[in-house]
DNA sequence: GGCCAGGGCATCT
DNA sequence: AGATGCCATGGC
């Protein structure tokens, strides 16, 4: 809904200074190491490009060498994964709030019905703009779903907790109890303690959020059944890895885990 | 039909 | 602190 691929072109729409622009991503072949080809449009005229850039950079890790993560000492399976997606970057939400959401909305339910959710969210906040005749939709903002009720949010079947942790969420961000895009600039360790003192948000949201959203480079979303599935197909084990494995191999891949857990989702 | 889903809280021992 | 039940719903 929100992300969009089409003519081999990642297509999404975002928000610069409060206008619609829609950010186009494809490969640029021929390089080493691929590089991102990147376009957009805007049916305003007047972009501030600057902060354009700023987005983009943030959202694709333009400023972070990926060789430093293929030069750093791992294992053998988190190499296999480099050497399959040479090139591979994550892509980070907008902004904070909307990896948030995704966090509480993608707890504990398989991903086609998360996906239906946050679908129903966004249609129902219906902030769209047109580029060509298309329409594209936004992901709602902090205020937009501070100001919806929890009687609407359950009758697009989000659980009585997702509601109230959603709704609870926006509205401390809304109320500026609650700084969300202020943790990419925190370290990883305060941001993720002021994350698990919401209500709503545990080890794997807080994590989560801190990789997604505010592009830290070393959480580790422990529990993730992403990760889980990767693991057990890569290191071919019988189930899924326990815990102190999972810790273990983190420990090697430090201080890069949100890079390698993008890599292992990458392989499913 | 039972188990699991890109969990976390509340409530126990 | 560690275990257990519960939430709500869909996919397989």
């Amino acid at each position: 809904m929100v992300d969009r691929f089409a003519d081999r072109y990642f297509l999404r729409p975002v928000l610069i200074d409060n206008n619609p622009v829609l950010i186009k991503i494809g490969n640029k072949p021929g390089a080493l190491v691929e590089a991102l080809k990147v376009d957009w449009e805007s049916p305003k005229s007047s972009i501030d490009t600057a902060n354009l850039r700023r987005l983009l950079t943030r959202m694709f890790y333009l400023d972070f060498d990926l060789n430093k993560f293929y030069h750093h000492p791992a294992d053998k399976i988190m190499k296999g994964l480099i050497r399959r997606f040479p090139g591979f970057r994550p892509i980070l939400t907008p902004n904070v709030f909307e990896s948030a959401a995704w966090a509480i909305i993608g707890q504990q339910v398989n991903l086609q019905f998360a996906y239906r959710l946050k679908s129903r969210l966004v249609e129902y906040v219906n902030r769209t703009f047109q580029i060509d005749g298309q329409t594209y939709h936004l992901f709602p903002g902090v205020d937009e779903v501070a100001n919806i009720d929890h009687e609407t949010l359950r009758s697009m079947q989000f659980s009585g907790r997702k509601a109230e942790y959603l709704l609870d969420l926006a509205r401390m961000a809304a109320g500026g109890e609650l700084d969300l895009e202020g943790l990419a600039e925190l370290d990883y360790e305060t941001a993720l303690q002021k994350l698990l003192a919401i209500r709503g948000l545990g080890p794997w949201s807080a994590n989560y959020i801190l990789m997604r959203g505010a592009g830290h480079h070393d959480a580790f979303p422990v529990g993730d059944s992403g990760i889980n599935q990767a693991m057990k197909r890569l290191y071919g084990l019988d189930k899924k890895p326990d815990i102190g494995r999972l810790l273990e191999l983190g420990e090697r891949w430090r201080p890069y885990r949100s890079l390698a857990t993008f890599y292992l989702w990458k392989s499913l």
